[in-house]
RNA sequence: GCCCCUGUAGCUCAAUGGAUAGAGCACCGGACUUCUAAUCCGAUGGUUGUGGGUUCGAAUCCCGCCAGGGGCGCCA
């Protein structure tokens, strides 16, 4: 937020490393300065030190003490630059220069550009650029399980995240919407459930019967044999399948609709499966006379030697199946065509693909295809965006097979009953339909926030346990406290007092949390960039902390004039931080809870 | 066999190559006639899997090993 200032020293300092013959540095390493209720910025003289001591060693052989240089460099820059306006003392400490802001001028300069900002703030300017990504993917007349959630709920994030920092995103699904699991759900409604309908609930109700299927098929070829029939049947459009296949993909389309709105998540642009599938079959072709693609049939598939194409020698991309032997279509077949039609239509400078890990070198091949057939640019701007998956306690995998399924519907239910239970408890004045709202925002909460607050590559356990755990290190924490300063804000008896001057000495607990606010803008330009959603999660969470540390060390509402003042507006600034931060990962901030 | 990821407090997880490795949960002890106690304060808890290396400086980078997970020609 004071990027200007940083500039400025920065500036000043590297002026005197050239006025001085000291080696420059590329990049200076600027940080917040590490300590608890200290609040400036900090860079190290170490690397110049370290440089110094390496051309002083190679000139003369002298040996440096390197900390020590450093700390008499740091000396010698701390005079140099003096004391920038604004700021409130310079020191130099163990090799770094330490520039401690005027907490009266920077807190002002922070709460206003929140409070003018307001849902904006944080926001970057418009970047220009287009970034597509492609998340959710869900199979038709299949079950939604916590497992497919942490896709979703990454996906939505990020696409927020994208958008914060400046992108243009669009946001597009890809629905699996044929396949044999489609034809195994056919079969077993003919043959057992003809001519029922799906009732409220219909992912769980398409899930079952799927479940259902491939319980009646297990190690029963002759039925099996029946659902192959099925398949050829669908294949040649048989007008009887196509109509089923018809009605039955579109309950699960109302179902994930259901689903996308009780998260809260919208689409710009939704991509089918059987849409790809005769684009693919004539890439396929193409490729085949083009002498990219060997054609093994009927013996074999249809493959790219990907290593051998690449002139590769070590065993890196390996082989690409793209049709099977017996003409029918891969998912290689239809991501080719797929990858294809989003630049067609859309042109994005990136194309993201939130997915799980377990796809990484499928998605490395598609990727390196799409340069080998000629379109080596848009090769470069596909992104894998990696995630482990969610687990059961013990590392069970979760997969209806083993009956280890939590449905995300049992999820959201549980957790709403307990999150309406414990409103019921702290705050009975409530109406029913605000208390609804409020377990509603709550129960969201808690299940997104586990999904988000972790590294994208470890692994999530899902246990109900602490899903329902709605204290400490959880989303239900940090709306509270975004709740607590609703509930200031709502006492005030005129409007928020206009920008003033801070004159009075602030609390450790004000500045750390005015700290913490004007890292909003940075945190989500990074999280952006590393497509990490966990720093924004972390941010939340400190600023949250920080807001709760604040309330219970300083009054606000009986504090004099021009701390109360002061503080009204910091309140207001935190409320509006935490809620924009809570927005980007999908959360909701209620007014009351 | 080859490739990828992970290993940090009892548990779940943080930590731009940087100063003193931090939170939550659990456990123990405190704080509500005061802006919502879904909160706060305090105590306990660490050889960052292991052995080397690079570096002024390593949880972080490199190499070896151990442990767990995942992926490798017609599953999605």
């Amino acid at each position: 937020m004071f990027e200007v200032e940083q500039e400025a020293i920065e500036q000043s300092v590297r002026r005197l490393c050239a006025e001085q013959g000291w080696p420059a540095v590329a990049q200076m390493p600027w940080a917040p300065i590490p300590f608890g209720g200290e609040w400036g910025i900090s860079t190290s003289f170490l690397q110049i030190a370290a440089l110094e001591a390496r051309e002083r060693k190679a000139a003369s052989g002298e040996e440096t003490n390197v900390p020590q240089r450093a700390q008499e460099r740091a000396e010698q820059a701390a005079r140099f630059v003096g004391l920038p306006a604004a700021f409130e003392r310079v020191e130099a400490v163990k090799g770094y220069l330490n520039l401690y802001y005027s907490p009266g001028e920077f807190s002002q300069r922070v709460v206003d550009a929140v409070l003018e900002a307001g849902e904006a703030y944080g926001w970057g300017a418009p970047k220009g650029k287009r970034i597509l990504v492609e998340f959710s993917q869900p199979n038709t007349h299949k079950a939604f399980h916590v497992g497919h959630l942490r896709n979703v709920v990454l996906g939505d994030a990020i696409c927020n995240i994208l958008e914060a920092a400046g992108y243009e995103v669009i946001r597009a699904n890809y629905i699996n919407d044929t396949g044999l699991h489609v034809i195994k759900w056919l079969w077993n409604y003919e043959k057992h459930h003809r001519g029922e309908r799906p009732g409220a609930d219909r992912t769980r109700w398409m899930g079952d019967l799927y479940a259902e299927a491939n319980q009646r098929l297990e190690g029963n070829a002759e039925l099996e044999t029946e659902v192959r029939a099925l398949y050829s049947r669908w294949d040649q459009r048989d007008p009887k399948v196509m109509a089923l296949w018809e009605e039955s993909r579109q309950w699960s389309l109302e179902g994930f609709d259901q689903i996308y709105a009780l998260l809260g998540v919208r689409f710009d642009h939704i991509f089918y499966d059987n849409e790809m599938e005769k684009p693919g079959q004539k890439l396929v072709e193409e490729l085949i006379e083009r002498g990219i693609a060997l054609d093994e049939r009927p013996q074999g598939p249809v493959i790219i030697r990907l290593d051998e194409l690449l002139g590769l020698k070590k065993e890196t991309y390996r082989v690409l199946v793209i049709l099977r032997s017996d003409g029918t279509s891969l998912y290689a077949t239809k991501d080719l065509p797929l990858a294809l039609k989003k630049f067609e239509m859309f042109n994005p400078d990136r194309s993201v693909y939130v997915i799980d890990v377990r796809q990484s070198l499928y998605l490395q091949q598609i990727f390196k295809t799409l340069a080998v057939i000629g379109h080596p640019d848009w090769a470069e701007r596909c992104y894998h965006l990696s995630y482990e998956l969610v687990n059961l306690p013990g590392n069970v995998t979760i997969a209806s097979r083993e009956g280890t399924v939590v449905l995300l519907e049992d999820l959201v239910r549980e957790a709403k009953a307990r999150a309406m239970q414990i409103v019921r408890e702290k705050n009975p004045s409530l109406s029913e339909e605000e208390m609804e709202a409020v377990s509603h925002a709550v129960a969201l909460g808690a299940i997104k926030y586990p999904m988000l607050a972790r590294d994208n590559t470890k692994v999530v356990t899902f246990d109900w346990e602490s899903a329902l755990d709605f204290n400490g290190q959880a989303a239900p924490y940090i709306q509270y406290s975004q709740v607590r300063a609703n509930s200031i804000l709502k006492r005030m008896e005129a409007r928020l007092p206009g920008p003033a001057r801070v004159s009075y000495p602030l609390e450790p607990t004000e500045i750390q949390l005015i700290d913490l606010i004007s890292r909003a803008g940075a945190e989500i330009q990074r999280a952006a960039e590393e497509f990490k959603p966990l720093h924004l999660t972390n941010l939340a969470y400190e600023t949250a902390r920080a807001f709760n540390d604040f309330y219970a060390a300083c009054p606000v509402l009986k504090a004099e004039e021009e701390k109360r003042a002061a503080r009204l507006r910091l309140v207001a600034a935190a409320r509006q931080t935490i809620a924009n931060l809570l927005r980007l990962l999908g959360i909701r901030a209620p007014e009351v809870m």
